[in-house]
DNA sequence: TGCTTCGGTGAACGACTGTGCACTATCAGG
DNA sequence: CCTGATAGTGCACAGTCGTTCACCGAAGCA
């Protein structure tokens, strides 16, 4: 014997996530049935409920997995800024790596932006507290950076979304150019402007007493 | 008589695209069925044929008439800034106009929010093309403004495209707060903040050459 | 007035959906 | 070694789905 019980039990697991993941890159979770994953794993319909309870269930699991690719990015440009030197430097890197990383994890992030809109409720809600989570600690992040010590929280709190919304809309912008590396090579560019003009207006930004 | 026949006609297609609208309030299209809305009508599902061809077809319509209400939204906007001040005067009207909007046209708004992540492949590729249309459209408006005289056409898009991406996020998260008075107040004022900060970048930024 | 056009009807089809239940085969632990 | 747990099977059920077809009745034009 090769395998475990338990080690098949979760290949098996994995396999109902992969097709998932598959099957939702062009299309929704709302509209994706049971049967048709069970079909691409090659199980039964009925087997899928000894590994999820609903649709809605697996999609939560979704969530979770790809939030982990999310945040394995964060990682990554956190020790980018910490190693670059100015503020261009972390511009440049930080947009380099979000590209890397969303081609590395599509699925992941096609998966995050298209449930994050359309998903059964309880994933939408989930995915919005997940990005809140990234916002927030995007917003220590900044707290950190010199010229934002006499910030508001709150100012802080909506500098960090708007830069989390610019590149999720970058990311997502790349999703839908994928396998046009031109066009993607100028989305890059794009962001980096973008980072750019709104670091620029931090930098003049005085809050409110 | 109290009705001609293509009056009855156009009012069944209304009837039809409401009936759309309404069910697409917590779901999306492509979790629609004909079935649904026929039912929803009060004409037998056959009949649906009549009007269009498929789902995706009165998803394209349903694009055509939500992009009315956001170019009338647009048109709101550009006549407060004709009429307001300064940089503050056009930011605060501006949201306010965004807020108002979105209450007013709630569904058409969701709609677009959520088809143009979730949709089918033409009803997205509608959404995309109108709303570049609508940055497009913006980009020369900026050009207009005092400070950008020397901008690169490139630069002007960018910033476009960012200030586009902030505020179609605002109206996705005051969607998401409706029946939320305060929540909302919030989330207009972070928006007039982000736009400003926005706009003390754009003023310090020189396009290079 | 008579004929045509056409929005809407109703039955029927084959395919697909989620879920329940009884079953089997196999691995893990006493 | 035997026994209980359990991942996966197979069948069945009642719904819903999109689409077809022949048909109806009233509006509109001649």
């Amino acid at each position: 014997m090769t395998e475990t019980r338990v080690e098949r039990k979760e290949r098996t697991r994995r396999a109902i996530l992969d097709a998932a993941l598959h099957l939702c890159e062009d299309s929704s979770l709302v509209a994706l049935s049971l049967r048709q994953v069970a079909k691409e794993v090659g199980i039964v319909p009925t087997a899928f409920y000894r590994h999820f309870e609903s649709i809605e269930a697996l999609g939560l699991a979704l969530v979770d997995e790809s939030f982990v690719s999310l945040r394995a990015m964060l990682r990554d440009v956190r020790r980018g800024e910490g190693a670059a030197g100015g503020f261009a430097d972390i511009v440049d890197s930080s947009v380099s790596i979000l590209v890397e990383h969303v081609h590395q994890q599509r699925q992941h992030f096609r998966f995050i932006a298209r449930e994050r809109a359309a998903g059964p409720p309880s994933v939408r809600e989930a995915i919005r507290h997940e990005i809140e989570l990234c916002e927030r600690e995007l917003a220590t992040d900044l707290a950190r950076l010199p010229g934002t010590e006499e910030w508001s929280s709150d100012d802080l709190r909506v500098l960090s979304n708007l830069i989390v919304t610019a590149m999720v809309a970058t990311a997502e912008a790349i999703l839908i150019n994928a396998r046009r590396p031109d066009v993607e090579k100028q989305l890059a560019e794009n962001a980096r402007t973008q980072l750019r003009m709104v670091l620029i207006g931090a930098l003049q930004w005085r809050s409110k007493p």
